[in-house]
DNA sequence: AATTTTCAAACTGTCGACACTCGACAGTCG
DNA sequence: CGACTGTCGAGTGTCGACAGTTTGAAAATT
């Protein structure tokens, strides 16, 4: 890690376009691009100042993500979300964390569970004085921590692209978290039944949480598509 | 290998793109290119009688599938697997099975359980007079089945996923399938829970049914890993 | 007025070219 | 003899251009 080779560099030819791919990505989660709007290549190579090249790269990145989808001869859209699919993301990722639980029971480290205690009050201390936005990404971490420790590579690389699906509906929600501390909360059973190291429970624990989470996201995703 | 340069773009108007990314992964899962070698753009390019630009986009695609990786700087490399990364993907595939044979327990249908009876038999078929790739083809089929029958279109995804990586350390290994007939028949038992629709049922055949076949492909793994 | 046809602008897919970077090799200097 | 430096070839990142397609609206027809 840290040799002796001088600490500067590394930060100046970045690729152009993962450089685009995050602009995009924070337009995009910023709700700038109304879902199944176009986004023509031409037009984002002039408002970035670049060529059509690695726009294109960074669209195809993009889609792969599942944010954006292509069609042939036509282009690149913004990912539209219908309740299913919604619905389809929240079933799966309750089926991944599920199983890092069960894994996590069976190999919690004092490391592990310090990390987990230590995140669930970065949680608490963000409820009480930090955005909406610094709420969720804490509280994805929480999440990330528990696929993470559960020592399967494969699985997280799946939570982080659900993630991306998931923060893309949320903020295109609008606001969430009415009462974060309550939220931050309700991770304190699961941590609980991993300090026992029981997966039951864990499970368990993880079930209610996030059919919670997924109800409230589900309401309130409906109520908005009336509009 | 197979340069078709000559043998003239039928209707090559189509996509490029997917073509190539079709010929590549065929390439890849007959071994043509050995893991970790480094794939030069413009060689393909050649190779195919392009341009670079199709081939950089299907380079990206394989590498959002995982069968190639990308350095700065440097290009895409030939996706390396060690023993580690393949039980992960078991791992998650045993998951995500599970969480669809649960799924489906509760909803099966009669066509359903009509497709899942003919696969199978199409499975016994092929294991009878058929080659090593429709075996583990049609193997596969009935598995993604399951997953397509639970209703979630995400988890469908994903499991397409880790197919292809399946498939990729599978045939780099080599044959697999000794006795496909045996192999064929060990599907039963999942069906006959799904029958009875009973999802602990299920799962316990599930369970049994992948780890034995992970089983195997590690143990033939690690062994191939020592030359 | 409604519907079909025509047509031009905009866009995508693909290409060839150039600049810059990386790694290897050989030559230079201590 | 070994370490450093300059040079060269190979390869990626990016660009501008061209051809064929799609789109949307004006023009023509019923």
């Amino acid at each position: 890690m840290t040799t002796t080779t001088q600490g500067f560099a590394t930060i100046q030819q970045r690729d152009l376009v993962n450089q685009i791919a995050d602009m995009l990505t924070e337009a995009l989660l910023k709700g700038d691009f109304a879902p199944g709007v176009h986004l023509a290549e031409a037009q984002l190579a002039r408002d970035f100042g670049v060529s059509r090249a690695p726009v294109r790269e960074a669209a195809r990145l993009l889609e792969s993500r599942g944010m954006l989808v292509s069609q042939p001869r036509r282009g690149f859209f913004v990912r539209t979300f219908n309740a299913d699919e919604l619905e389809d993301v929240y079933d799966l990722r309750l089926c991944l964390e599920r199983h890092a639980v069960r894994l996590l029971a069976g190999k919690l480290t004092d490391e592990m569970e310090a990390a987990l205690t230590h995140q669930l009050e970065k949680m608490r201390q963000v409820a009480r004085d930090g955005t909406a936005v610094q709420q969720i990404e804490e509280d994805v971490a929480f999440h990330r921590m528990l696929c993470e420790f559960s020592g399967n590579q494969r699985l997280v690389r799946v939570f982080d692209e659900l993630c991306h699906e998931m923060r893309f509906c949320i903020l295109l929600i609008g606001q969430l978290y009415d009462d974060a501390m309550r939220v931050a909360d309700t991770h304190e059973p699961i941590l609980e039944a991993l300090r026992t190291r029981s997966p039951d429970a864990g499970e368990a624990a993880l079930d209610y949480h996030i059919g919670v989470a997924q109800q409230r996201v589900m309401e309130m995703f409906r109520e908005r598509a009336k509009r």
